[in-house]
DNA sequence: TTGTATGCGTTATCAT
DNA sequence: ATGATAACGCATACAA
């Protein structure tokens, strides 16, 4: 009735518990030390039985589960999935699974998973995101994991373990250059984080660039929460204005089609009324009617990427930190145009 | 260096293993055997040497590792990610992990999976496509595992395991007899997907609802691959054709995306040329310009049941067969309209 | 109320 | 070439 052990094909076979084992794993120390009758028997046993090793005993014997963590902020962003999906495929290659969390925007739920790896469920972590941050027992719990040399990588640069980089200050001040270039003087943003410091990366230069530009509007900027129609909303809220800018940064693809969408409604034209530059470029952006132009950073070979660093760093916890740095670009389609007369 | 055990918590405590092990999990028969004072120090030396019980040992001793495994066919169509979304809140809320895999159309991913389950690596395991069915080596280890009677939801009707059915049937008759009373006499399916069988909830209500409208032309079926490319490409091949239909179908809203910047291409208007409906009713859906007519099953929701109905069997292996059929319908929005004169 | 002993399934180390 | 034995860390029935 249960399912079969080491044990019962070891009976059947008619030899014992670490023969088994040996023909299971091949050689041992470079020598062949079963006969090829005895294997036999024992690959039939097997066969007959149905058996398959029990992973959780393995586990718990060899230390490793070849499993790794991944956490990241939103199942329902497109673009979190691609970088996802990059992840999975470099691990599923590598023999690795994955324990998927997405926080949600919860920090309780990214405690838990930090928890989770103190205890080993799994060898190593991958977090996109500085929600963590903020609480004292995440803090916590990091820190011993660092001591312990559980492997980590960051994508952002928070912690101080491995890191890879793609950030979006040096090619957002090249997006306001490209709209200032365009004509347009009234450059708006909308802003829609889990938590403010999450789109720092995007919001600062803007503001910079646009004061040494001399156009800098607070007003021109709203900050809302992350989903689709608060994005809808606010962009909505800033386009009916008076003096409603007449370009607009928005904080990803997913609230840019939101923002499009409130243009819409208010009878405005993209790009003939309204520029709008999302950011993350989703593969949805390009089939857009209009295409929407949008700012790159490859989410999936950067979660391929962050894969090969996890493992290097599994497979070797001496290495020194490792950081990678990926370039972001923009992508103009046919979203942005000049700036009306 | 390594970390701490049960046996170093005893040992500082000054108590032996098993006390700390009733601390840890409370009250064994209905009482409590543990001083406060014990307890006390007990819980302080787990303080003091950040111990964590290891998950692996737990999972060993008790059977269960907390950890179901999901499967889902694609984690770049928002749809999947947002059935997925369900499922791990539901999850989360019970207390389980989820390893994800997406088969990214791959058969051997999905029999690996399959794998894990009867190696115990997790405890129950949710499927959302058809893809196994091929294969002769996952059809033997889903018998195995239907022996032992391991718990497995499906999202479909193909095991005879427990299963929620969400199925496009009786709502795509009724997308069609709405397009012909808007006027629509040339239909078109576009019709992308991995492998032929995926999409026949779809094509063949299509089909007959069709035929008994002696409205069937064979011609305006287009058969694609999965991707917003192979979409694009289909539609625009089948929309550029001289006798192209008036209102068509797609497979999903993905590839209606797709397919509405086709006729955006060939300068047909949505949806004064061209009436498109979509099936799934992805959130960006309703954000679209025009927003997209589609047939939703309610994927967050579904996922949530998917989860409620797998753990069930888990507290339960000797429950009946449980089957959800769950409703779909169809969300009338502005990509849709009369057909042209 | 607490300590002792045993088992979970695998693998590594020793003898034989 | 093969077999016995001891860990891995935890949980629990049972004895003290």
């Amino acid at each position: 009735m249960n399912r079969p052990t080491q044990v019962d094909v070891a009976q059947r076979a008619g030899v014992s518990r670490a023969t088994v084992s040996y023909v299971l794993n091949g050689l041992t120390a470079g020598r062949v030390p079963i006969s090829d009758e005895t294997r036999q028997r024992v690959l039939e046993a097997i066969e007959a039985l149905g058996y398959e090793p029990d992973a959780r005993a393995q586990a718990l014997r060899s230390g490793s589960t070849n499993t790794i963590g991944l956490i990241i902020p939103d199942l329902n962003n497109p673009h979190f999935c691609e970088y996802a999906s990059g992840v999975e495929d470099a691990a599923r290659t590598a023999g690795y699974h994955i324990l998927l969390s997405s926080t949600s925007l919860n920090e309780k739920n990214a405690v838990n998973i930090f928890k989770d790896l103190a205890r080993r469920r799994f060898d190593g972590l991958i977090i996109t995101n500085s929600l963590i941050l903020e609480s004292v027992e995440a803090q916590a719990t990091l820190e011993q994991i660092r001591k312990r040399g559980l492997p980590v990588v960051e994508v952002g640069d928070c912690y101080g373990v491995d890191a890879i980089f793609a950030d979006y200050r040096q090619v957002t001040k090249e997006v306001v250059a490209y709209l200032l270039s365009l004509g347009h003087r009234r450059l708006g943003f909308v802003y829609g984080v889990g938590s403010h410091e999450l789109g720092l990366d995007r919001l600062e230069p803007f503001q910079e660039q646009l004061a040494a530009a001399a156009a800098c509007e607070p007003e021109l900027i709203v900050e809302c929460g992350p989903t689709m129609e608060e994005g809808y909303r606010a962009a909505r809220q800033l386009l009916a204005s008076p003096n409603r800018p007449t370009a607009i940064l928005v904080i990803n693809d997913l609230l840019a089609i939101s923002a499009m969408r409130a243009a819409a409604d208010l009878g405005l034209r993209v790009p003939a009324d309204l520029s709008v530059v999302g950011y993350d470029d989703i593969p949805i952006a390009s089939f857009l009617v209009p295409r929407l132009t949008s700012v790159s950073k490859d989410a999936y070979s950067s979660g391929r990427k962050s894969f090969e660093i996890l493992q290097a760093r599994m497979d070797n916890p001496d290495l020194p930190r490792q950081v990678l740095r990926l370039p972001a670009k923009l992508i103009v389609r046919e979203s942005t145009g000049p700036a009306p007369a």
